[in-house]
DNA sequence: GTTGAGCGTT
């Protein structure tokens, strides 16, 4: 009656390989990882009602639907957002295009210790290297403990490649139970110059769609998100895994369903552009900056739509509108000045979200430090006066942005309102489809 | 045995 095997696919309409599942009829988390990097679950079309269904998740397994497995059944992986769904295709030829190009030269590409937030007090060094090992080879593991030995909830990764680097700052990563942020610390700020991976797209028409964008683009190097304002306002945002990828484009005018596009960078550009305001704060939210306090909320308030079960951050503090960014107008006459204030017909933030603007909200990589978590602008100053390409400072806000966005999206809910008992996050358990256990977190 | 924003030799 029970079957061995599960045919899992990566997206729908790709081909799907057969895991083995374990004696007890779940499939550990694991087994999938090791043939879909990066995937934190499984669902699947249920055929009764064709709805998407979730497969149950806890302790690092999936359980089997309430009538079983289905041995004609294809389930599919669940990626957390940002993820790159296509690990398999692009990632080896887009990184040796980089080690080819100018990259070597510049250190913007060497592995840093990342700090990982979040952690479960309970989780294990070995927990955390299995879970990071499904990116990439993981070179080391620390968990920060106390005296007594007792986690402290935080520790440090180090993976071998930079790829894989880029690929866990993309995105939030599911722990043992604890939805976590990895992020360049503090220490390193300054230290590691990261690449953008953000391109404006220029003088796009209505008829590019994301996929055209994406299809397009994605001869380059692997594209990790597409991004198109809505209402339309000719320009998208394309983001690549690779930052090298991205730089090379800019500057360049491409062709996309016989159109002549303008590729340039996504990013902040100069002072002048900076009084300028996203815009209307008309729901509450607040794309950040602006502040000149303390570095917290400021972007609790705001929707980030993409978001399926992170949301409820209730408010933040509203920022007034200090230190918002123009994407960068100087390239080409041709780029909208849509983000200054129109907007009041954004009800629901069809506009960027901080990572597609690569914004660093709150100035949060000055932490610690005595400069009250200056706004952007001051940010951006002393980015400017680094020797470095401009290109590349914008780039630098860019990640930083990239790892805002993941915590945006990921760490809304977990340990602030609406926890489940002993602190157990519910998006956890939506996500797991049933309340966890106990043993799962403490 | 509690905690949940943070930033690493212990």
């Amino acid at each position: 009656m029970s079957i061995e095997f599960i045919q899992v696919a990566e997206e729908f309409n790709e081909e799907s390989i057969e895991l083995p599942l374990e004696e007890d009829g779940t499939l550990l988390l694991s087994t999938l990882q090791g043939q879909f990097p990066g995937a934190t679950g499984l669902k699947y079309r249920n055929p009764e009602n064709k709805a998407i269904r979730g497969i149950r998740l806890n302790e690092s397994r999936l359980h089997p639907p309430n009538n079983g497995w289905d041995s004609e059944m294809i389930y599919y992986c669940v990626f957390p957002k940002e993820s790159v769904s296509e690990n398999k295709r692009k990632s080896d030829d887009v990184m040796e295009n980089v080690s080819k190009s100018k990259v070597s030269k510049c250190q913007s590409n060497k592995c840093t210790d990342l700090i990982v937030l979040g952690l479960a007090w309970k989780t294990s060094e070995q927990v955390i290297r299995e879970y990071f090992e499904t990116f990439g080879e993981v070179l080391m593991i620390q968990v920060k403990k106390d005296s007594k030995g007792h986690s402290k909830g935080f520790g440090f990764v180090r993976f071998a490649s930079y790829e894989c680097q880029l690929r866990v700052l993309g995105q939030r990563h599911l722990v043992d139970g604890r939805w976590c942020e990895v992020k360049v610390p503090n220490s390193k700020e300054g230290t590691v110059q990261q690449v953008p991976c953000k391109v404006f797209v220029g003088r796009c028409t209505e008829e590019m769609t994301q996929d055209d964008l994406r299809e397009y683009f994605s001869k380059f190097g692997e594209v990790t998100d597409v991004f198109i304002p809505k209402p339309f306002r000719a320009f998208s945002f394309v983001t690549f895994l690779d930052p090298e990828i991205a730089q090379g484009l800019c500057g360049e005018d491409h062709i996309i369903k016989g159109v002549s596009v303008h590729v340039s960078n996504a990013a902040p550009k100069s002072e002048s552009n900076r009084s300028q305001n996203y815009g209307n704060n008309s729901n509450g939210s607040n794309y950040g900056g602006g502040r000149g306090g303390n570095g917290g909320g400021g972007y609790g308030g705001s929707n980030f739509n993409r978001n399926d079960y992170g949301r409820g951050g209730g408010g933040g503090p509203s920022g007034n509108n200090g230190g918002n960014f123009m994407p960068n107008n100087n390239m080409s006459g041709n780029n909208p000045n849509a983000w200054g204030g129109n907007s009041n017909s954004n009800r629901n933030l069809d506009m960027p979200n901080l990572q597609n603007l690569g914004i660093n909200p709150g100035g949060n990589q000055n932490q610690g430090s005595n400069m009250s978590n200056p706004p952007m602008g001051v940010a951006m100053n002393a980015l400017n006066a680094l020797p470095m390409n401009p290109a590349l400072v914008a780039a630098a806000l860019n990640q930083w942005g990239s790892a805002m966005g993941g915590l945006l999206n990921g760490m809304q809910n977990q340990g602030n309102n609406d926890q489940g008992p002993n602190n157990q996050p519910w998006n956890q358990q939506q996500r797991n489809q049933n309340p966890p256990e106990k043993s799962n977190f403490m």
